[in-house]
Parts: structure tokens; sequence; C-alpha cells
DNA sequence: CTGAAAGCGCTTACAG
DNA sequence: CTGAAAGCGCTTACAG
């Protein structure tokens, strides 16, 4: 330990409503619907009860409130990594929605493994959230069965389900953003497409394969396995499968990433063996970090709204803790773009 | 809304310890008592209990367990922006620590902003967290103040107060880092070195340049205030003052931006200008963010260690929060070291 | 080793 | 318009 210097510590008993009710002569129920702004109080009681709150500094202790209600206005967010860009732009947005509904948001990551997912939910429940966003893991959907059968409303975003007619979703275009990445470099002139996926259990990877080979089939260029790889989405994947790919001196003229994180490795990689994006290889990232910040690589990139879709799985989550709707599921397809810039160019002749 | 399908709604009353009280026979003292492993239970009553709560797939209502026990395992974390990369790095990592601790974490966003990095702490404290890990927001330390009247343990991350000899901190060694930054732009023989720091009641921002002017001073190079710019660290900030640094013609050769983002930022903006780095200008950023993501572009950077830093913040909380050595006041100061990348080179003679 | 009672700080439902 | 009582689901402190 480093410098440590002697104090007085504070110790400080926090405000209650029995201390308010106490100091005004009312009980503590009234104090209670005072500062609540229930209509049946009188506006003097009202205003003298609150005045005496500020006074006090009475913070409400949510929680008591909460064992009484049912209700914590606590959301949790359980996503894969929130030092992923793509992951940590979505928790702003939701926790920034939630404020301004004065719900308070929970932080927890998957690391896209299933028993942290699971402990990752058991732990929001017994939180007693009110609510779940959940991009759910690689691997499955048991731990969202489990969470469905909870009763505690939650809603997937970024990501489907085999069987989730049964519940609420956002994700992207996926698709059509793997179509628009494929069609782009197919019109560039590209053949030999490397596409660096992630692992074909997260639904948006079976997507974008899926508009991959819509692109490459309307061009008719004949689909090749051994382009397609699935690759860990952690740090470090990209790399160590890269090496292999040109060790096996597998050709290739251009790269189709998972995601930007994944594409910004591609090309660290690239430039590491000497070669050049774009003047000998071309790569298309997916996310479209680039429009949240200034990364001095232009990367061309399927853009996916991140700010829609987070403030979309927010709304919705909220009419479902709110039990509008309730016979309904919200089924949320946000539109991909692509955003042309500098790391695609033309195959020479 | 979307695609909208008809569901059958499920409604679940979770399990509570008194379900297993009636299903076991015992009293719900005794089914509290048993599930926490306390020694003054038979084994076997022990393994009924525990068993038949497993099959009941009971968890627990950790917001009753902390009405009556007092404390909730629960932290905040309160950042200026989490899609920030260097702060969403620091979440992780103290996600990830009070996850092995049992503790679930809070993420609040104070945007640089007095006021609501005022409601972030007022809505940590109504939700009873045991402790708060902030990185206090620019402007001066109010706040943190009224947090320390109210008596929840906290630690400050990454920045300090005045009057920080009261409270646990754990930062960077800002100055250092400052230092080595300029020193090793003065060694490859700039002297117009354009400092895009944050604002001053920011401690790493006062910090990093008196580092910056030490190493000035050391090299005999005259400090020129209208090459220090306090420039507000959200997106945007950079181009435009970088924009107008250019149109007034005030010459300089090399860049130390405050952090990598605000480097990227001017080095993006220095493109847009047709303006090569480090061809024409050489850049330094800070946080090293490179370490965590394969960024494309090679950016000399100060390093500060942020895993170590988080952690050190988590375990400087847990031990106040346990109460140990209270009499004591921890100050870490985290060691800095500069990594030479591919953006900064000599100065032409 | 187990139980009966009280209480954490609120809100709810009802009485007056 | 205000109050008295009960209760949310646990844990604590004590009794036996």
């Amino acid at each position: 330990m480093g410098d440590e210097t002697e104090i007085v510590r504070h110790i400080v008993k926090a405000t209650t409503l029995k201390d308010i009710a106490e100091q005004t002569g009312y009980t503590v129920n009234t104090v209670s619907r005072a500062l609540k702004n229930k209509s049946d109080i009188s506006e003097a009681t009202r205003t003298l009860i609150q005045q005496k709150a500020q006074e006090l500094g009475y913070i409400g202790n949510t929680m008591a409130s909460s064992l009484r209600s049912g209700m914590t206005r606590t959301i949790a967010v359980i996503v894969a990594d929130v030092s992923n860009p793509h992951f940590s732009i979505a928790v702003k947005e939701i926790e920034s929605a939630a404020r301004k509904h004065d719900y308070t948001t929970f932080i927890l990551n998957s690391y896209e493994d299933q028993d942290l997912e699971e402990k990752a939910i058991i732990s929001a429940l017994s939180k007693n959230v009110d609510g779940i966003i959940i991009c759910p893991s690689q691997g499955g959907g048991q731990n969202i069965a489990f969470l469905q059968r909870t009763g505690t409303p939650f809603v997937l975003l970024g990501r489907r389900l085999d069987n989730d007619d049964v519940m609420d979703y956002v994700v992207s275009d996926d698709e059509k953003g793997g179509y628009l990445a494929a069609m782009h470099l197919l019109e560039l002139g590209h053949r030999d497409i490397l596409f660096l996926n992630a692992h074909h259990s997260i639904s948006s990877s079976r997507e974008r394969l899926a508009g991959y080979k819509h692109a490459m089939e309307e061009m008719g260029v004949p689909i090749r396995n051994e382009l397609i790889r699935e690759i860990s989405t952690i740090s470090g994947g990209v790399r160590n499968e890269l090496k292999e790919i040109m060790e096996s001196k597998l050709p290739f003229t251009a790269i189709f990433a998972f995601n930007d994180m994944m594409a910004w490795e591609a090309i660290f990689t690239l430039n590491k063996h000497h070669i050049r994006v774009p003047e000998n290889i071309s790569v298309v990232g997916f996310d479209n970090i680039q429009s949240r910040m200034f990364i001095p690589f232009p990367l061309t990139s399927v853009s996916n709204s991140k700010g829609k879709t987070s403030r979309k799985a927010f709304e919705i989550l909220m009419k479902r803790i709110h039990k509008q709707n309730t016979e309904l599921r919200y089924h949320e397809v946000v539109d991909t773009r692509l955003v042309i810039r500098e790391s695609t160019r033309a195959l020479p002749e």
C-alpha cells in the first residue's frame, strides 16, 4: 500500500421516514404519502413535510420500498464484454434512457460463456431487477429459457434465438448487412472474400453469413467453405486465425469481418506482415464504431444504429414491465446500411 | 412496432424461505440458517433443506436480506462515459473483480456534468450500495464532499481532489506520464509541442501539464501558453479546436493529447486536412488503449495499467466496506510508462 | 440443534 | 385528510 494518512471516520445514519415523522408530528404513513405527492394530502402538510425532508437531506430507501411494492426500478444489462465498444455504446445508451425513467442499471458481463451468463442472470434475479436486457451469449439458449421460466420481463438485444417467437427482441438487419458488405466487395471485383465470422450459435453470425452467400450467388461466384471461418470474438482470435491462413497460402483479396474490432485486428495483423489495406487487401467491418469515435483508420463498415437499437430495447422492456400489450411480442429488426470509407478499393484487372 | 406475435404469459411467483419451510416442516429461521451454512444446524437438516431449495430453484431475495442485515453486496461505479474505452475497460475490470467477491455492480455516467454526477450519487445511495468507485467529474469536488458526509465508503479512481488526504484514491502517475510524453517528443527534436489537454479542474490534466512543463524546462525549451489548450473530452472537441488552431496558422510539429481518443481525433482531423502522421506531425496519446484492442493505427501512448488501477480501487473499497484499517487512507499512485509506436518520429533537421 | 419474536424502512389497504 | 395495523422476505438476538 502506498501513502496512508490518518483520518476521522464519519459515521452517519441515513435519515428515514420515521425521523421526518417525529420532527413534523405526522405519522410515517402520512410522510410517505406526502413525499410521493399522493392526492389525498393537504397542500400545507405536503409542503411542510417536503421542506423537512429537504432540510434533513432525506434520500429514500429504495430497497425497503421495493420489498413492499414489488418494484425495484432497477434493470440489468447483460452483454458479452463491456470493454468492446459495440457493447459499451449500447450500455451507455441504455443507462441513459433508464436514468431518464428513474431506473438504475446493473451491468454484467457474460464473456460469451454459458456458466457466467447463468450466474449473471441469477445475480440479476436475486437483486429483484424489474427487467433484463440481454445479448444472449454464444452456445445456445438454455439460460434464456431459464430466464423466461422465471417470469421476469426481458428483451433480447442484438441476437435472437430459435424459439424467439415467444420472446421480445431487437436486432439489426444482419442479413442485409452481410449482403451489403459482400456485394460491395464483389462490385469492386473481389472474388476471394475471406469471411472472418463469429460462432454459428450467434444468430447475427448465421444471418450475416446468409447475406454473404446471397450476394455471392447473385453475382454467380461459387461459395468456398475454406474462405468462411468461425473465430472467437475475444481479442487475439483473429490474429491467430489469420496467421494460419496466410501460412496455408490460401489466396484472398478481401476480408469481411464480423465486427469492427475484428476488422481492426485483421488490419493490424496484415500490417505486421507488410500487407497494406486497401492497397493489397480490402477490408469491411461491421458496427460502424467510427461514427462514435474518430478512429484514424477509415474503415468501410456496416452501420447498425446502436442508439436506436438500444433505446428500442429499453422502450420494449418498459412496456413489458408495465404489462402493456401482454399478448403481443415485440420483434424489431433495425435497418442496416453500408458506410464506405477507405479500407476498400477495386481489385486491379 | 414491427412483427408482433401472440403468446401465453408466464406468471411465476418466486420461491421464498417460507415455501421451503412449509415443504420441509422447519421454520423460516432454520431454513435461513441452513442455507447460509451456519454452524449450529445438524448436518441432516442442512442437507435436507439445501436439497429442497435446489429442487424448488430457490433464489434468495437480496433486497429483503439487505434490509435487515444492512449490506446489499452491491457497488456503484460512476464514470464520465462508459462508451469511452478508457472507462469501459475500468468498468469491465471492476465488474469482474466484484463478481468474484459476489458483489453486483451498478453503472452510472456523469458525462463530466456536476448535476448528473450528483444525481448519480443520490441514485446509488438510494439503492443502498455498500460502496462507490467514482471518477470525479470535472468542475470541482462538491459532490464528493457531499458523498463523504453520507458516510458511504468510496474510492476515487483516476482523479484526485484538493482535499483528498481525507479520502481514498487510486490514480496513475500522471505527472510522470506527461513528462515521458513531452520528453520523448523533445528528444526527437520537437520544440513546438501542442498540448491538447483536458479541463484544469481534472487533477490528471493538471498533473500531466506539470510533467510536460517539467520536461520542457529540463530541455531549456520556453513554455508557450498558446500551445497549451484546454478542450472538452467529449467527442468533437478536438476537431473544432484543431481546425481553429490550423486556421490561426499557429505553428506546431507535434501533439500531445490528454487521451488516446483525443489523439485519434487529432490524427483524423489532420488527415482530413491532408496532414500525415508521423510524416508531418508526431502524435502522442495517453491510456494505451491499443494494449486492449488491435487498433490499426500504431499510436505512441502513455500506458497507465488500467487493470491494476481498477483492481486496486476495488480492493481498497472492500477494505473500507469491511472497516479494516479505518484510521488510514489509501493513496495509490500507479506507475506509468511510455509505449513508443509509429505515430512519432524525429523532426527533420 | 431448533423455534418464536422482533425488526429492517417502507407501502398498502382500510378505518375514521 | 390522517392514522393504526399489517406485511414485503429476510436476519438477528435470544430462549429453550
